[in-house]
DNA sequence: AAGGCTCAGATTGTCGACAAAGTGAGTGTA
DNA sequence: TACACTCACTTTGTCGACAATCTGAGCCTT
């Protein structure tokens, strides 16, 4: 899974990096303090780059600061999901839009492989396709839209999020095969430039996704 | 006009918001760099503040950056603020949306207030609605919506880059009183807990206003 | 015992200096 | 003249130390 423009040059990348992977996998566990010095050491590198590390994190939603006190790694609850996906809902609706006029036929041809490519391995090993496929398509249809601020807006920040909440809430190889069919629905209305089509199924999917977290949260006690 | 959670307490801060205030109102040129010793001195601070500040501004969109070379201010393109406007139909779309059913009674009889009382000023003074009166409308919405994902994204980044457009660009005072009547449907639209057509008013809202932006930047030269 | 105060410890905020990378004028060569 | 290289200068990146602020344990007062 390769992200928008990932080359660290600078020893404060490599450590935004690092600690952003550190926290969407959990290996820094929600709610915990960033403690500078701590960091410094552990990394080898000064306190200014930590700094400037945290900082980023912060612009990404990752960590909250305050003045004088320190950062913590946000923490996960049912409603910031929700919110979450309200955005996401949001603007990826209007990535489809876009996209629907804005990708060129090589792009759209290569998207249809794509979904050609997942048809089998949805049937084979389910759980490959929530996992890395779901990321790729999403991927390509916001990177389709054409519209810098969406994409930087979604690369940079939702997505790390909504990662974060996968990864730790442990919610992959749900809901496939339909959402599939959802993702070959929403290519028919880019194939056929059709822009307000698209973006009301891209909305419906993630819609649906919303949904059937929602109901996972509200109820966590089935599998005892 | 008071935003969102603005009270400097560290001189980061201070330096942040008088830069973001000196590069939104066109006092830093579009598309001027800006060197961190030169503001260090400007300002009083060590050059760590300033690039605290410039990375916080990075942030916002509101300046680039590039590794061993330097920030620039962004440049002001007529496609920059289309797509700027697209986002905001989408996330304040979805804004008036959540605001519908989140918004409390008080709240949305407060909105109203507030409308009563632009209902006189455009007639008197027109451009005074546009510049203070709609940025108010659309702040209570955006906060209305209670999700603060939303929230942040749209107060923190979109919306100063929005008014960067417009300060320098120079366009206030435009297309006030059909814009009000827009503003009372939605209101009358979120009275009735309405959510669906409250994003719909919203979006064509914010549509009228891009396309209306359009056509202003493709003939330019119709005031000489 | 409950509540507030003091002060030491720890953490963050700020600073100036050094290291590393980029920039551009000037020179030399074809 | 056009092009490429050199090298000094400028700017950014990184560092360790100092200053300002917060935290919490211990003590005092009521």
């Amino acid at each position: 899974m390769t992200f928008f423009n990932e080359n660290p040059v600078t020893a404060a990348d490599k450590t935004f990096y690092q600690l952003r992977k550190d926290i969407v996998e959990g290996d820094i566990t929600a709610g915990a303090k960033l403690s500078e010095t701590e960091l410094s050491t552990k990394h080898a590198v000064s306190r200014a780059v930590v700094r400037e590390a945290i900082n980023r994190l912060e612009s990404c939603h990752l960590v909250e600061r305050k003045a004088n006190v320190g950062a913590r790694v946000v923490a996960l609850t049912p409603e910031g999901l929700i919110e979450l996906y309200q955005v996401r809902e949001s603007l990826e609706g209007m990535a489809a839009r876009l996209a629907a006029t804005n990708m060129t036929e090589h792009e759209i041809a290569e998207l249809q492989l794509l979904l050609d490519s997942h048809s089998d391995k949805v049937k084979t090993s389910a759980n490959y396709y929530q996992e890395a496929g779901d990321v790729d398509f999403h991927y390509r249809i916001i990177l389709g839209s054409k519209n810098n601020h969406l994409i930087s807006m979604l690369l940079e920040g939702t997505y790390h999020l909504v990662r974060m909440y996968r990864v730790q809430l442990g919610m992959a190889g749900e809901r496939v095969s339909t959402a599939f069919d959802e993702h070959k629905h929403i290519v028919q209305a880019i194939t056929n430039r059709d822009p307000e089509l698209a973006e009301m199924l891209m909305r419906r999917h993630i819609l649906y996704s919303k949904n059937n977290i929602e109901q996972k949260l509200l109820k966590p006690n089935n599998d005892t």
